[in-house]
RNA sequence: GGGCCAUUAGCUCAUCGGGUAGAGCAUCCGCCUUUUAAGCGGAGGGUGGAAGGUUCGAGUCCUUCAUGGCCCA
């Protein structure tokens, strides 16, 4: 049937109900239970008079009398409804509901015959009527497109959507409970600041009409925690949307959840512990076990995780040692050799990046902290003692994807100056995403940064990863589309 | 940005090397008062993603574009 035809056969049926006195939108409707109530309670039900409301996922007439499937967020249960039981009038009513409507009703709880529990109604309510029809009943919606674009439909369809995005909310709430058990305050940082500084990425640019200046929106919440703990927070984090100016993917939306954690007086090492802690127990609480299944590998998450240094797994997996990569160009030489399409200004630090990320992740299946990172890619860590070249930094990896990346902030202001200007030099040299500098957050570490360990987790990869989906799309309930040009 | 794939009825999918499109569900009509992917009988519904091209003839071959997916950067 052609669209339009559908629409104006459902707008017939719609002024048919208010010609026959009925609001095909109704108000408020008190519901004494659930749908799932209906199956659990059964014993304690039966008999008795119950009110459930919620679309029409099914209908079966059957002449004088016909059934029809109700879900609510709880569940499916069945209605039964007869002419004798709900009058001539009322049934012509009850004919002019269509799949996809929401009603109320109101009925006796009992058992037919094949063993469905069943509310006889007594009477129904149209609480809202639906214009469009919707998707198929036994394949549900698989077109992806739609599944993005119009995420309801796919939320009606397909009851394993809400069962991610059930999780979804799960595993923040845990995220929650556990840093607040921890002692950690949560907080709230801008949005819109007249800098965007923390990570090594593009921002979003917009325009504050009144103050006349350009605003960026953040990138990472980094620099406003560390300002914090420089204010005696000692304990803080936020979970917050952050926003990347970069391309979409798989494993990228341009707009994200990032957890960031700070705690004043520890390190990377403390960050480790930390990091170890949360998985697990967000694991634990979501999955009900630490056991993690990602497309087909399972893996445990039970701390401790093995603490392994880059260079070495960089030398295990590839043979390339850190005397290989001594200076940036034997290192953009070798990167080429082995394949890699590295920039002309690649530093050796950019190289190691490159190689772990090419030779190294794709291994990383057990949970595992790669540790210790370049300075060049790292310009807000704090160096390691004795390797001048090298951070107190780790990420974590948990079947091949990065879902943590930490590591010991750095708190000397002059280290940090350096730092900055070396990234002001990288940007000068076409490096985009190099840090701006940031004199402001300078002024803070002058007041002093107690040294302090800082964490970064991806929320959105860490769902995938515990809700088994590989992408990113299908934990984000309206990931960015492009827009179609005519709407249906 | 590059490569590959997809786009056919509201939904899920067919249509073998080119000969003016089918099914199931949904919809509409009829029958059916314990069915459940209800059943039985009948009917309607398509500018085949868009625009060009090749051809006597294009859903099918070619080009461009759009949207999406996967892989790569």
């Amino acid at each position: 049937m052609a669209e339009r035809d559908f629409l104006k056969a459902r707008r017939e049926k719609l002024d048919k109900l208010r010609r026959l006195g009925v609001e095909p939108y109704g108000r408020r409707y008190v519901r004494t239970h659930t749908c799932r109530d209906i199956h659990e309670r059964f014993d304690d039900l039966e008999g008795r008079e119950v009110s459930v409301a919620g679309r029409v996922m099914a209908l079966r007439h059957h002449g004088r009398s016909a059934f029809f499937d109700l879900a609510d967020q709880s569940g499916r249960v069945q209605a039964y409804v007869r002419r004798d039981n709900l009058g001539e009038r009322d049934y012509e009513v009850f004919r002019l509901i269509d799949l996809g409507d929401i009603v109320g009703v109101r009925g006796k709880v009992f058992r037919t015959r094949t063993g469905e529990d069943t509310v006889e109604v007594r009477s129904l309510e149209l609480l809202s009527k639906a214009l469009r029809p919707l998707p198929e009943k036994f394949h549900g919606l698989r077109d992806v497109d739609t599944r993005y674009r119009q995420r309801y439909l796919d939320l009606i369809a397909n009851p394993e959507t809400r069962r991610v995005f059930d999780l979804r909310s799960a595993a923040v709430r845990a995220i929650r409970e556990f840093l607040d058990a921890e002692g950690f305050v949560e907080v709230e940082t801008p949005v819109f600041s007249p800098l965007a500084g923390g990570a090594i990425a593009r921002p979003f640019v917009s325009y504050h009409n009144a103050l006349d200046m350009p605003v960026y929106l953040r990138i990472a919440t980094e620099l406003y925690l560390k300002r914090l703990v420089v204010g005696g927070y000692e304990k803080v984090y936020e979970l917050g949307r952050v926003f990347r100016n970069e391309g979409i993917s798989t494993k990228h939306n341009p707009e994200y959840t990032l957890l960031e954690v700070y705690q004043a007086f520890a390190d990377y090492t403390d960050m480790m512990d930390l990091t170890e802690r949360l998985v697990s127990h967000v694991a634990r609480v979501v999955l009900g076990t630490q056991q993690v299944t990602f497309q087909g590998t399972t893996v445990d998450v039970t701390p401790p995780w093995p603490r392994v240094q880059m260079v070495e797994a960089l030398e295990r997996y590839s043979g390339i040692s850190l005397e290989d990569l001594r200076d940036d160009e034997t290192a953009r030489h070798l990167a080429r050799d082995r394949g890699l399409d590295v920039p002309e200004n690649a530093t050796w630090g950019m190289v190691l990046d490159e190689l772990v990320g090419e030779f190294v992740e794709p291994h990383l299946t057990g949970p595992v902290f790669l540790i210790d990172y370049p300075v060049e890619v790292s310009p807000l860590a704090k160096r390691k003692p004795g390797s001048p070249r090298l951070v107190e930094r780790f990420e974590a990896f948990i079947c091949g994807r990065e879902v943590a990346n930490a590591f010991s902030e750095l708190n000397d202001p002059d280290d940090q100056r350096e730092r900055f200007l070396a990234q002001a030099e990288e940007r000068t040299r076409g490096h985009e995403e190099a840090h701006v500098m940031d004199e402001d957050y300078l002024v803070a570490l002058e007041h002093g940064l107690p040294p302090t360990g800082g964490l970064g987790i991806g929320v959105d990869r860490l769902v995938m990863i515990l809700a088994d989906k590989p992408s990113i799309r299908d934990v984000i309930l309206f990931p960015l589309m492009r827009p179609l040009e005519e709407q249906g």
